[in-house]
DNA sequence: CTGGATCCTCCTAGATACTG
DNA sequence: CAGTATCTAGGAGGATCCAG
């Protein structure tokens, strides 16, 4: 019931990494950094450690929930550190690893794009809006 | 209805344009951008104009309703442009404006940084899963 | 201070089927 | 070919309370 043929199979598998391939691990891991808190997150730690505090209040409108998910699923993918200073009260500080800040750039060049072309942005959508009354 | 006073809203006005700010445009815009078939979608023209069915095609296992959508919202932010030709069968060819372009850079590096890391972050799960049997 | 655990409510992705 | 219409399950994410 494959409606695919050996051939096209073999050329699939030769893809390697392609991220637009469904179902591909690269595509998996796209969509997670394809997450605004994500972009928030690395953001704010390019510029050094912080607090989970800091965080919290630097990226306004976070819920605790969201800042820790978000927090460890970095942590797990290996992008960030998480150190705690067991003192009263405890302390946790989380810092970019190498490969976060190997990303950080990257994310940091979107999200000041998108600051820098909000205003285009918003005439053009205005341009739309009104040629489709 | 809106749960914010006019004080309030010319104080968010105030704030410049700060993404990290909880209900700032740029921040809305970052959302956006933070999609994953934004992403694929923006990608795979970065290399020029395609059909509607060539995007189906090339990103495989977007649905038609998510691809029209995320086509229309890049449209309307004139990230794209649809162009449409009165053919038999109607021939829709959709390309990047030079906003687009300019972006478009910037989100192929991250859809390689995902193609080209996943490894490491891969090493970092498994090491990450191992240690909190 | 730094979260964990729960509950609950939308929202929306995605599948499917249909049309000009 | 290039979409639109419809439906539903699942999950994202906020609110709240609690704990080490």
């Amino acid at each position: 019931m494959p409606t695919m043929t050996a051939a096209q199979r073999r050329e699939q598998a030769r893809e390697e990494y392609d991220a637009f391939i469904k179902g591909c691990p690269t595509n998996q891991l796209l969509d997670r950094l394809s997450d605004k808190w994500v972009s928030l997150v690395v953001s704010a730690l390019s510029t050094g450690p912080m607090r989970y505090s800091d965080l919290s209040r630097k990226i306004a409108g976070v819920s605790p929930k969201m800042l820790t998910q978000t927090l460890r699923s970095l942590e797990r993918d290996g992008i960030l550190t998480r150190t705690v200073t067991p003192s009263v009260p405890v302390r946790v500080d989380y810092e970019l690893s190498a490969l976060g800040h190997s990303l950080a750039g990257l994310l940091t060049a979107v999200k000041r794009w998108a600051e820098t072309h909000i205003e285009e942005v918003h005439e053009a959508r205005d341009r739309y809006d009104a040629s489709t009354d």
